[in-house]
DNA sequence: GTCTATAAGAGGATAGAC
DNA sequence: GTCTATCCTCTTATAGAC
């Protein structure tokens, strides 16, 4: 009887107590750090008890790095992939810089990169697997970009994984450091970067005039 | 007579209690963290007793603090400040390249760099000391250079500032990225960044033909 | 100011019932 | 698998002598 399915089933799939426990450490995690972070508050926030997350975790290291891996598998599967072809080279790139700050400096993702940044110090596999997840796939997308560039003989660039550090350099700036750092707004903004990064590889590597 | 000075003085000058806790402190909290690091370790790797550096410094919180401070201040001293007459400019951006991330690249400044990121979510007083005195000093530098390059009529940038944060972006890359999560190198080598990035700014904005 | 010894409490992890 | 209740270690901070 214990095991019998509610008569009526709802669209609304009810999360298994291992999501319920994962969203809560995410939360957690996030917002306090590794080691601000108690057992205690994400069983509450998961609305089950501590032996619960020891029965489906080892230990409060494991539950960190099991939240991380499902993080980055969700935050970065909408990559932006530029198909290469638009009539305007420079609509293309703006457009794809605008996407890819927009993917960096959402404040989940930032802090994300702060906690795993913190622990990677002792625990360096962390690293990896944040890196090989988010970072690392977007700058191969990127890199096949601007190769397909280059192959079309639209950019006259030495190396397209240089230039695809570069670009995303570029988009940075000082602005993505003080947010890192919890800072208020205040250096270049993100836009003006954008415009000013696809200017300048434009100017140094276009090879048809497009200039409207 | 217990305040009686040591007989024969010595040229090398003794820590005070004070200096000796703050070194001690910082080896700890940058190899550790904050949380990870222990009073007891302090005042063990100091030479003191736990209670005289509750006699020196508040609390934990507050020992962190100055360390923190007090290592901004002594690292960002030996700030590059190019001239910006040289004959080649390629040469001087070339040489300010390499002299930036052998700054920005020191094991002790990334290591920095990971605690500051990680404690600012807490004390975020915290990010900005370390950003006041230590890249903001910088930017304003680089940004004072460019602007010299803009005025003597050598580069046809818009923006000095806009121009100083893409230049360091371009510098970090990746590899930046991969250093603080404690990773392997094997993106980019920062001295190929230092090249591609003193090429592009060159074929972007150049008004000279240098080209050797 | 500096020490030894200790208070006080937090928090990770588990035992045992159901 | 899940819960309640508890253990036990580790760590911050201080009391009190010198």
């Amino acid at each position: 009887m214990r095991e019998q399915k509610p008569a009526v089933e709802f669209d609304t799939v009810p999360l298994s107590k291992r999501e319920q426990i994962l969203a809560a450490a995410r939360e957690e995690f996030l917002e306090y750090g590794y080691a601000a972070t108690t057992m205690d508050a994400v069983a509450a926030r998961a609305g089950v008890s501590k032996a619960t997350i020891y029965a489906h975790f080892e230990n409060k290291q494991t539950l960190f790095g099991a939240m991380i891996t499902n993080r980055c598998e969700q935050s970065f599967d909408k990559l932006p992939v530029p198909r290469g072809d638009a009539r305007s080279l420079r609509t293309e790139l703006h457009a794809l810089g605008l996407m890819m700050i927009r993917l960096i400096y959402a404040p989940e993702a930032i802090a994300l990169y702060r906690v795993v940044i913190a622990e990677s110090a002792r625990q360096p596999e962390l690293g990896e697997i944040f890196h090989v997840s988010g970072p690392a796939r977007a700058m191969a997308s990127l890199t096949a970009y601007f190769q397909k560039l280059k192959d079309k003989g639209l950019l006259a660039i030495p190396d397209a994984r240089l230039t695809a550090e570069m670009f995303v350099g570029m988009l940075k700036g000082q602005d993505y450091m003080r947010r890192l750092l919890n800072m208020e707004e205040g250096g270049c903004r993100p836009e003006d970067l954008v415009e000013a990064a696809v200017e300048t590889l434009l100017r140094a590597y276009a090879l048809q005039a497009e200039e409207v």
